[in-house]
RNA sequence: GGCCCCGUAGUUCAAUGGAUAGAAUAGAAGUUUCCUAAACUUUAGAUGCAAGUUCGAUUCUUGCCGGGGCUACCA
């Protein structure tokens, strides 16, 4: 029994038997905690409808809802504002239908349509580092909050497996390596791989210097450089299917994956299916001509293929090359096709991409739905801020990035310290306590990024990230290490017995009304992608609840029935704070 | 130049067009015979500027100012 629907008829009622008009809608809003009440009608946007004075209307509305609504108790008007008080009874029945659901507050499985949520989709020249870090958690959070909503989900990522930056890799490793490998390097593989990047980098910036020494201008010693040349002559031979290249690229990639399989698997992220650029890259070009045929595309003298956009605001993209390679967008049109005929049931996309690439996927999008696929119309880029250092940008070739590894490993290596400081784990085994650790350091780091809006820029600072103080991880995952603790307590405490007559607390009724509200926070982030609407609502719950643990007695000197009570509604919390950890793929402990 | 995103307390973040713009941190002051003080309670402090729409604007529109991004036959 939902009260807000019950309002909406009833108010509608009144108004109409008061005025004789309809108003075809109602407007609520939670009642702020300066004023008495639970839920508050506004009146304003009635006077549309209905002359007169806000305050008297307010007044009538209310004095009806009181007389014929038995869950309003009380009322008072405010300027246009209707707040009433919702009886104990009201709560407390809607606590004893939620409390034995499990799951509570989200949707059946696989009861909407289903959605591909791709993320991640790295380069395989070099190691995760901190934007990879905000991209997956990213994705990773919003295909279970999808699914939490009721959608099937799909997780996938296209692997940039292809290309001139492998081949920097793979050559500087050639000339350098001497045949090093993972195992006689003791280098985590995908750093190894990385390291040749850097090492291919340097080489060419002498290279540089030494044209522009021979008096070469900068950009044409750019462009002429050799080893950049015989990079590109890799790559050529690598389409040419060079069976040595083929060979090389083959073993340097297998590193960079089982380098990224244990990153991934350190962030608790997953996927259900990827998919390789080497085999999509040349997957858009049927779909093309296709559409050059409908009039969709045009061809220049030079060959090229054009999409006009100039319609909709934008310019001419290219969509094929004059030598008939694909590009990128290319590509990304024919995976995107692919994806629906392997996955039938997919009525959506979600792509976590940059926020730099804002402009791709808007043309992608508008191509897909020129196209004519229906599916194209709930295709969404999830973009996001790039994460920035105080010291300034990140940059991967001067070496001012963030490594992802070793910004977890630095995570959990905090949380023990501080962890060892405050010396509650008396009884841990070392394995235990470096689990704990593990869980609130990688909480922290998730946290921190998840709880900003992921459209806006994040300054990573790397101290304040493992502070665990205020609105953080880490003192989440304390106020539910707090609940267990009370439950185990509890244990004697009788919990299938629920009284509805007892009459509720200040905070109890705040708790309550925050608990409600997470079905709601589910549907709200995921319509609009965002995890941070999650992580706020879980800190407004843990919020409540440590004001109310700190202002009630629950397994003190208190009535069995309350006892009950509080007991039960401490559980729930706890349960909800988990649900929303969940989603957030973060993890919860038993203490701490 | 054109297009897109962002500007909120010292700092990091909130606010379906609604009431006196919320938190946290840093600052000041308190609270442990009691279930975990990684907590709680007080206190002080902000919408870049200027117009417009509205009963009402942090939110919508326009202009300006600041920061970032895109504007490749790279991916």
């Amino acid at each position: 029994m939902d009260l807000q629907p019950l309002l909406v008829e009833k108010v509608t009622n009144a108004v109409k038997q008061m005025y004789d008009v309809v108003v075809p809608s109602v407007e609520f809003q939670p009642t702020r905690k300066d004023f008495e009440g639970d839920i508050t009608v506004v009146i304003f946007p009635m006077l549309r409808y209905v002359m007169g004075n806000p305050v008297e209307i307010g007044t009538k509305i209310g004095a009806y809802l009181e007389e014929h609504v038995a869950e309003i108790r009380k009322f008072n008007v405010v300027k246009g504002f209707l707040n009433l008080v919702v009886s104990d009874v009201f709560y407390l029945n809607f606590f004893n239908s939620i409390k034995n659901i499990e799951n509570y507050g989200l949707v059946k499985a696989n009861s909407r349509d289903a959605i591909m949520v791709e993320y991640s989709s790295p380069n395989t020249n070099k190691p995760l580092h901190l934007g990879h870090i905000r991209n997956n958690l990213l994705g990773y959070s919003v295909a279970e909050v999808l699914k939490a909503s009721g959608h099937k989900v799909y997780k996938t990522q296209i692997v940039n497996d292809r290309g001139i930056h492998i081949c920097k890799s793979m050559l500087a490793w050639q000339r350098f390596g001497n045949g090093e490998t993972p195992e006689s390097s003791g280098l985590k593989s995908d750093h190894l791989v990385g390291k040749y990047y850097v090492a291919f980098d340097k080489a060419y910036k002498e290279e540089i210097a030494q044209l522009v020494a021979k008096g070469k201008d900068k950009k044409e010693a750019e462009k002429k450089a050799p080893i950049l040349l015989e990079a590109q002559s890799m790559l050529r031979k690598w389409e040419a299917g060079d069976e040595e290249v083929v060979k090389l690229w083959k073993m340097m990639n297998g590193w960079v994956y089982a380098g990224f399989d244990a990153t991934y698997q350190n962030l608790g992220v997953d996927f259900d299916k990827l998919y390789y650029e080497s085999d999509t890259y040349l997957l858009g070009k049927d779909v093309v001509e296709d559409g050059l045929k409908k009039g969709i595309f045009f061809r220049k003298e030079d060959g090229s293929v054009w999409i006009d956009l100039s319609d909709e605001g934008l310019d001419e993209k290219i969509v094929l090359r004059a030598d008939g390679t694909a590009v990128y967008m290319t590509q990304d049109i024919g995976t995107a096709i692919q994806r629906v005929t392997d996955f039938p049931d997919i009525n959506g996309m979600v792509y976590t991409v940059g926020n730099e690439q804002d402009y791709h996927f808007k043309v992608l999008f508008l191509i897909l739905k020129k196209l004519g696929y229906t599916w194209a119309e709930q295709l969404y880029h999830l973009s996001y801020g790039m994460v920035d250092l105080p010291s300034g940008k990140m940059k991967s070739r001067e070496g001012t990035v963030v490594d992802a590894d070793d910004l977890i490993q630095s995570m959990e290596e905090t949380a023990g310290e501080i962890s060892k400081e405050l010396g509650k784990l008396d009884g841990y085994s070392d394995e235990e306590k470096l689990k704990l650790y593990r869980i609130i350091g990688l909480g922290a780091l998730k946290y921190y990024i998840l709880k900003v809006d992921p459209k806006k820029r994040i300054l990573f600072n790397p101290e304040e990230s493992v502070d665990f103080q205020g609105n953080t991880g880490p003192f989440i995952q304390y106020t539910y290490a707090r609940i267990q603790s009370i439950l185990r307590k509890a244990k004697n405490v009788e919990l299938s017995v629920m009284e509805t007559n007892i009459e509720l607390h200040e905070k109890e009724k705040e708790l309550l009304k925050q608990v409600q509200l997470f079905p709601e926070a589910i549907q709200l982030a995921a319509e609009n992608y965002s995890p941070a609407l999650i992580a706020n609502y879980v800190y407004d719950l843990v919020k409540e609840f440590n004001s109310f643990y700190q202002q009630v007695t629950i397994l003190g000197e208190t009535d069995e029935v309350k006892k009950q009570f509080r007991v039960q509604l401490s559980k729930k919390v706890g349960e909800v704070i988990e649900s929303g950890f969940k989603l957030l793929g973060i993890n919860v402990p038993e203490r701490m």
